[in-house]
DNA sequence: CACAAAAATAGATAATACCAATTTCTAGAG
DNA sequence: CTCTAGAAATTGGTATTATCTATTTTTGTG
């Protein structure tokens, strides 16, 4: 019994007929006699009484008839269900996100994504990079956004948003407006955990410069970048943070931007998610929301 | 989109794998590959991420499993309840039926039949012979009890019950105890009415024996067996009556019967119904116990 | 880098869906 | 009672498709 049986099933049935029901699902007649023999043998039972020039449904055929129609419909539903699934944007977005972009970028732009679909219902998880990556590559996260790329040909990066490292220090930390990286190497420094984005990058540019990370004075290393952002504050040490995590506190003078000679720090957030996953309707949608209100 | 796909389909994302549901369900895996792109095809999606050496389901995917699981509980549902109604002996139970047998015969057997099975309900219309048959030839009626047979190749008669038709007067109706046929149509006779199997039956006897019914000196036509009884107690006439009928009566001496010489008026009910219709598995239970409890 | 596991592809065959033509059955008309 | 026309069944043939085996491609693993 498959659903082509029941259809031409159910338009026989409507037509009492077996020519009619033909002409109305255009297969010859022969054939819907075929498909109603085959699905009484399957069944077991007889679906109509020939009466010689006319049918007449069986008790079993009575029984059938709505049921057919009700999978038929039901049929349906699912085959539009499907489409509505690729096209509708609602639903549930896991987002996941390292501090900088989960604190400072994404909750603006869930805002207005969502005042544009409100059927949406946002998670942003909020984990380093390194961890981050490891939950899209264990399909824990389908996509996330990162500071820091992890190179792997299972990944798809597309950069999202300009950023750029600086090295802040309280108000009143005595230091000049601009040093070199000399100098840095004798400031007390405060440091992300190692998988941190920015510590990441951050070490990269030392690299660069031919200068260790274990050169730096670290006298302390911190979580999350609200913590080392509070260390600064009470004047612990000096660190490099995004510009973007500390442009308030730079502008109401909480904390004082030193710049390093010859050394910018640009860097870039990247959308990060597996190359093979397919993403659904309302990740591309957000996705594309993203590049959209990056530039 | 068909049942196959369904079940395949939903083997697949059972087992996260073509090769395991291939043998799980005997066939091999390139068939299943190919049913799983018709189906993604036909819905215009994809299921599956296929990520090397191994499948993830997408949203789609994820949506389809379940419902695909209910239609093919449905679907089961359905074999089930047809495979039922072939065997299950319950619910309606319409008996067409002429006076006699509904009024002196069904009842009875009813009862017994529903003590052995009580998910019967019935419906014993009482009409004469001639509707009834009638009802059946237009498919109003599944089957009947009759005592006339009206000829037919598309009605199946099969006898159950003796009878015999019996004159009978009023206790003190001036009559011999047997009397010639002669004699009879001289005495106010009372009559049912044309479709009468009774009184179909009783003019065939009367054609048998060389006599007209026009000799009949008919004082009365009456609509019913109870009737004609009513009246004969009232002394208006005979008549002559089915003896299940009148058996009680003659038994506590309300009516007495007169034989007819040289006649012997025996009949026999019918079980009707059409040649070709197919009686559901109650009917099918219900006539096996008519023809059981006749002999 | 070679190997193993899994899905996709190719090519061939068997099953079956489908059709046109014909036959059978029967109801209704003359 | 026969003839005819309407309806389903049967027949025989073709096109489609379901399925298989063998092979290739892809990718993860030691």
């Amino acid at each position: 019994m498959d659903i082509h049986h029941l259809r031409i099933f159910a338009s026989v049935y409507r037509n009492r007929s077996f020519t009619k029901a033909s002409e109305v699902l255009h297969i010859s007649q022969p054939t819907i006699s075929e498909h109603i023999k085959n699905l009484e043998n399957s069944l077991n039972c007889s679906l109509f009484d020939r009466m010689g020039r006319s049918i007449i449904p069986t008790s079993e055929g009575d029984i059938l008839y709505p049921r057919a129609l009700q999978l038929l419909d039901e049929l349906e539903q699912i085959e539009k269900e499907i489409t509505a699934a690729g096209t509708g944007v609602r639903g549930l977005l896991v987002i996941g996100a390292s501090t900088i972009p989960g604190t400072y970028i994404l909750p603006r732009l869930a805002y207005s994504f969502k005042e544009q679909y409100p059927d949406i219902e946002f998670q942003i998880p909020i984990e380093d990079s390194s961890r981050i990556t490891s939950l899209i590559l264990q399909h824990e996260l389908l996509c996330g956004i990162v500071g820091a790329r992890i190179p792997s040909d299972k990944l798809l990066y597309e950069p999202l948003i300009e950023d750029e490292l600086v090295m802040v220090a309280a108000k009143k930390f005595p230091a000049k407006k601009a040093i070199s990286l000399k100098e840095l190497t004798t400031l007390p420094f405060l440091q992300r955990e190692t998988g941190s984005g920015t510590r990441q990058t951050f070490e990269s540019f030392l690299k660069k410069s031919n200068t260790s990370s274990e050169a730096l004075n670290v006298v302390a290393t911190l979580g999350s970048t609200g913590a080392v952002k509070q260390a600064v504050k009470e004047g612990l040490g000096v660190s490099v943070i995004s510009r973007i995590a500390v442009q308030e506190e730079i502008h109401n003078k909480i904390l004082r931007e030193i710049s390093i000679r010859n050394l910018k720090m640009k860097r870039k957030f990247y959308l990060v998610h597996q190359r093979k996953r397919s993403l659904p309707a309302q990740y591309l949608a957000f996705c594309k929301h993203l590049k959209k209100a990056a530039f």
